[in-house]
DNA sequence: CTGACTCGTGTTTTT
DNA sequence: CACGAGTCAG
């Protein structure tokens, strides 16, 4: 092996690196060189001669996935051997399961009946789809009831396909109380899932189904198997039986098969992964080689210490405690803070503050645990001109006028695309749900030829709009037209309609569109942006536009979830009351609990230098018609004093100055000589 | 059947 | 308040 290899690795590491093709488990704690260990090892074995586009690299983002090939390349730029052409590590398979997945779908689909101009519905396309089948199966039967809404029928369906589980199990441990509808809900699964078949178009579930199917499959199994010579999986912690199943499918005993990472930092539970794929590795690939990562490099000493100790928390956990490689530094702080707004000033002058001792804003970040968290931050960031990019909640794509545009070039890729064609034609006047469903099937019927459309007569308030949305359609729908032009067109016949949908912000939505235009050069075809847009989204609208018009550095603002795997050098971790961290919606079980106390952790192990935690104490509730003005609240439960005590600076930021109220929570304690535990069973003793 | 209306309910994380 | 589900007049 190249010297250059191994030059900045320790021991661990290294014989990660150099480990040759047996099934192999990497434990790597949060901060332990994960990444520089993966792509070490891809750019190893391509210097030992394994060919490019016979490795799989299945990460939990696009992004890391090009971050890790990207640091391959450069180490192997520095090996003597100029690399050949088929040794560009460019030609390394990378991406997500479902991304690699879609790929491999599109050659190879049609041994599970695939057509290869199928389309992917997302979590919004789901629930549309998902009513339209509920009306047609059930019709009025549900009335009255208090039947499950989309969403949860939406999310129940995905539980069970996730985690390969009985409807009846799911619902009698994670929905009770809708044990009633088990009959109907199976019902309505069934029209969904032949719905899709019928239709080509698959949601995120099925993306991993059919890629497990195909695995099954004795010739095309075969085939896509020996595509591949080693397959590397990053985030193993996160993957779930499905997943676990796939890779499985593609190296049945683990030859040349290497998966990375970390039970105590799964956080995805709620999407059905499960850490038993970690655990039960060993037994799944007998003769596996486990090595365990414990050096870690990212955070101080100081830092370190209340990591291990808030982690050392867990129920059930496996793993030992990690020591520092970097000494000393900063203790954490804890601040509590009088409410949301000394919260938001406190946060934004210490960015201030760190700017100013030479930090750049890019090292920084604020996390927390809703999307929502931040909006009074973002507010009074926008105020102080401090440029910040968001990462997580509501996508670009997803914003209705984005959906509505992009619908018209789904359904010209896929007729059968249900959800895109009933938004599309919804949007006309006159043609309501009933009428753009009997189209759906008319168009279907016709195999896909919009010229049954044209021969259809629109009611009276419709006519003026029907034969120009038909024309366009064929337009959009002519060979070799260029994706730009398709969208320009559609563009160009969707303005007037945006303009009365949304009098007030017609303009800004107009720019997001004249905005996708404009990215759409980037894309080889239709199929792959429509695709690219479902499997990974821009993560906010400045990495859409590309360039941000704001400078080159920028404050990151990020849930937790889509924090993992980075890192930077002062961490923020706001509202860290309970009820925030953990969220109120996920203590009732002990699991539950367990995996907030995850996302805490992976939030404070994100953190190099420095670590703020902030809690404000007092929530005010601006429209509610439900209960106080404002709401007392407690730090996060799990920072309980001993840790606060030995690991972190506590401090205060009271300076809003609120005449209204000076009670706080510590007065009311004080005046009623009640101790914490006191103070909440008496907030819920009320309620029974 | 559509679309304007009223009424009731509830609030997370994402490929 | 915001959104979805149900109601009812054209």
């Amino acid at each position: 092996m190249p010297e250059t290899f191994g030059k900045d690795l320790n021991p661990a590491q290294r014989e990660a690196v150099e480990y040759g093709e047996g099934p192999l488990l990497v434990v790597a704690g949060a901060g332990t060189g994960k990444t520089t260990m993966l792509a070490h090892r891809v750019a190893r074995l391509v210097a030992d001669g394994a060919r490019p586009d016979r490795i799989l690299l299945l990460t939990f983002t696009r992004r890391a996935a090009m971050e890790m090939l990207q640091r391959a390349r450069r180490l192997l730029e520095n090996v003597k051997r100029a690399p050949t052409e088929s040794q560009h590590v460019t030609n390394v398979w990378g991406g997500t399961f479902h991304a690699v997945g879609t790929r491999l779908l599109r050659i190879y689909g049609s041994c599970v009946g695939l057509p290869p101009n199928f389309t992917i519905i997302d979590r919004a396309d789901q629930e549309d789809l998902m009513n339209l089948v509920r009306t047609e199966t059930l019709g009025k039967k549900t009335e009255g009831k208090r039947f499950p809404k989309k969403g949860t029928c939406v999310a129940i369906y995905s539980r069970c396909v996730n985690s390969q589980a009985k409807l009846y199990d799911i619902l009698a441990k994670y929905y009770p109380k809708l044990e009633e509808y088990l009959p109907e809900l199976a019902q309505i699964f069934d029209a969904y899932t032949q719905r899709k078949i019928e239709n080509a178009t698959l949601d995120y579930d099925d993306l991993l189904l059919y890629w497990s199917a195909m695995m099954r499959h004795p010739e095309i199994g075969e085939k896509i198997r020996s595509r591949f010579d080693w397959v590397l999986v990053d985030e193993y912690q996160d993957t779930n039986r499905i997943q676990a199943e796939i890779v499985k499918g593609l190296t049945p005993d683990g030859k040349g098969l290497t998966v990375v990472g970390d039970d105590a930092q799964s956080i995805y539970s709620f999407r059905a992964a499960t850490v038993r794929n970690i655990l039960d590795f060993p037994k799944t690939f007998p003769g596996a080689k486990i090595l365990p990562l414990e050096e870690n490099y990212r955070s101080t000493a100081a830092i370190l210490k209340a990591t291990n100790r808030v982690v050392a928390q867990l129920h059930e956990r496996y793993r030992k405690d990690l020591f520092a490689v970097r000494k000393g530094g900063v203790r954490p702080t804890f601040c509590r803070c009088r409410d949301d707004d000394a919260q938001t000033r406190y946060v934004v002058d210490l960015v201030l503050e760190h700017y100013e001792n030479g930090m750049p804003l890019k090292e920084m970040a604020v996390l927390f645990r809703s999307s929502s968290h931040s909006l009074r931050l973002e507010t009074e960031l926008a105020r102080r001109r401090i440029p910040y990019v968001k990462y997580g909640g509501l996508k670009f794509t997803e914003a209705a006028h984005v959906k509505d545009l992009l619908s018209f070039l789904r359904i010209v890729e896929n007729p059968g695309d249900f959800p895109a064609g009933l938004r599309l034609l919804t949007l006309l006047p006159g043609i309501g749900p009933k009428k753009a469903r009997d189209l759906m099937v008319l168009l279907q019927q016709a195999g896909g030829n919009f010229n049954v459309w044209s021969s259809w007569t629109p009611p009276k308030n419709a006519q003026e709009l029907w034969f120009p949305t038909v024309a366009l359609l064929k337009q959009i729908n002519e060979p070799d037209r260029p994706l730009k032009e398709q969208l320009a067109a559609a563009i160009e016949f969707y303005r007037p309609i945006l303009t009365e949908k949304w009098p007030l912000d017609g303009d800004s939505r107009l720019s997001d569109l004249e905005q996708l235009l404009s990215v759409s050069g980037n894309f080889k075809s239709r199929r792959e942006m429509l695709a690219d847009f479902v499997l990974d989204p821009p993560a906010s609208s400045e990495e859409f536009a590309d360039k941000p018009d704001i400078d080159d550095d920028w404050l990151n603002l990020s849930t937790i979830h889509s924090a993992k795997g980075l890192e930077w050098k002062s961490v923020f971790i706001i509202h860290a009351s309970d009820g925030n961290i953990p969220s109120d919606m996920s203590t009732g079980r002990q699991e539950e609990i367990d995996e907030e106390l995850r996302l805490f952790y992976v939030a404070m192990t994100r953190a190099k230098d420095y670590l703020y935690i902030t809690c404000p104490m007092k929530y005010y509730h601006a429209n509610t018609y439900w209960g106080d003005a404002f709401s007392t609240v407690l730090p996060t439960r799990f920072l309980p004093t001993e840790i606060l005590n030995d690991c972190f600076e506590s401090t205060r930021c009271w300076d809003a100055p609120n005449p209204d109220d000076d009670r706080d929570f510590r007065n009311i304690l004080e005046e009623e000589g009640l101790t914490t535990e006191e103070w909440i069973k008496k907030q819920t003793e009320d309620l029974w």
